[in-house]
DNA sequence: GCGTAAAAATGACATAGGTTAGGAAATCAC
DNA sequence: GTGATTTCCTAACCTATGTCATTTTTACGC
């Protein structure tokens, strides 16, 4: 494994949890590296999520499938952590698939020994605490994007916030993270265009 | 203050936390007690959050709103605990409303002596971190049904699940808890009551 | 490169839910 | 209780997005 790898762990660790080494240290070290082909899964619905990924390179999509049309809960990239979370906390099968968009490279941690880090370090929990309050507040502000704005105004926000993603990825997956279909994005596309 | 009320808070945490009462003791008696009458506000918007409350009777609605109409995020009621959690943890502003649907009485703990506790007490971490994976579960459970049901089916689900609800709580908060108009409420009540 | 499969665009049509407005009913203040 | 608000219901109409069927374009395996 390239050691810089964990060196981008620790600069992350660093950043949301401050200056206290010795809190993240051990809880860096209980990773290990895994890659992901393009399109590969890191879970399917119905099995029990067992890691928890921070992405190193590439990136994901964590959906779930109704009535044969994929729905898209989130996006994550390079630097951030993605796991399918409630299967990971809950021990029970997941509802969701993670799908690498692009050739990914991960460090994961399982669940077993992140579960003993929290019960043998009490100050590991804090990271665990940080985590889940960041991933709380992703959500929370999704959805108050959902139930404030058309998909049309999603859109214009991503193209806004996020140009790059709306060029790399294919429409199909961007118009699932906009909460709509693809028929319906080509639409807007075309509405907003000219 | 009714010295049950502690005990109902030491009965949820020891729920959730399992047998170690030296974990919550102290996370337990930094809480206060607090009423708020029927329509008054826990927290209103823009005002940073400077609590989290624990529901012992009563229940609440929170909501932000968006162009006059009131968008519910959630409701909750007794043994659960609330908070515009995302400007506790930010302090930045809330984005949302917290209002009390009936009289409704609780145990706060302030934002500041949280944060000591967190610092001065590691293992206090995880009881916020527990906190905040459920908060979690909770957003992402609920974004999954909106993304997968229509109006109807969430109403039939609620009235299945949550019948009392329905009878208690006026048309337009159960509308907005389930991310539509009172008057399309009304429609779909119509057309699934005959 | 070629052939096949997947993705994207398009257009016609369907529908869930939003919008508006008016009146009935329930609730609240006094 | 009575008047004043607020909530609720109803109905007609509107719009954003879904659905379906077809064609064009792009990507992929060999």
């Amino acid at each position: 494994m390239n050691p810089d790898y964990l060196a981008r762990l620790q600069r992350y660790m660093n950043g949301i949890i401050g200056q206290k080494p010795e809190q993240w240290e051990p809880f860096i070290s209980a990773f290990e590296y895994a890659e992901y082909p393009k399109k590969s899964f890191l879970i399917r619905e119905g099995e029990v999520e067992n890691y928890l990924y921070f992405i190193l390179e590439g990136g994901t999509s964590s959906f779930f499938v109704n009535e044969g049309r994929e729905k898209c809960l989130d996006l994550w990239f390079a630097d951030h952590f993605v796991s399918s979370y409630m299967s990971f906390l809950t021990r029970k099968p997941s509802q969701i698939f993670i799908q690498a968009l692009f050739p990914t490279k991960t460090l994961r941690i399982p669940h077993q020994v992140l579960q003993e880090l929290y019960a043998r370090r009490d100050e590991s929990n804090k990271v665990g605490r940080l985590l889940a309050e960041g991933l709380y507040i992703a959500r929370t502000q999704r959805e108050i994007q959902f139930l404030s704005q058309t998909a049309e105004e999603r859109y214009l926000d991503l193209m806004r916030k996020q140009p790059a993603l709306i060029q790399q990825l294919p429409v199909k997956t961007v118009a699932s993270y906009l909460g709509i279909h693809p028929e319906s994005l080509s639409r807007i596309r075309k509405q907003v265009m000219p």
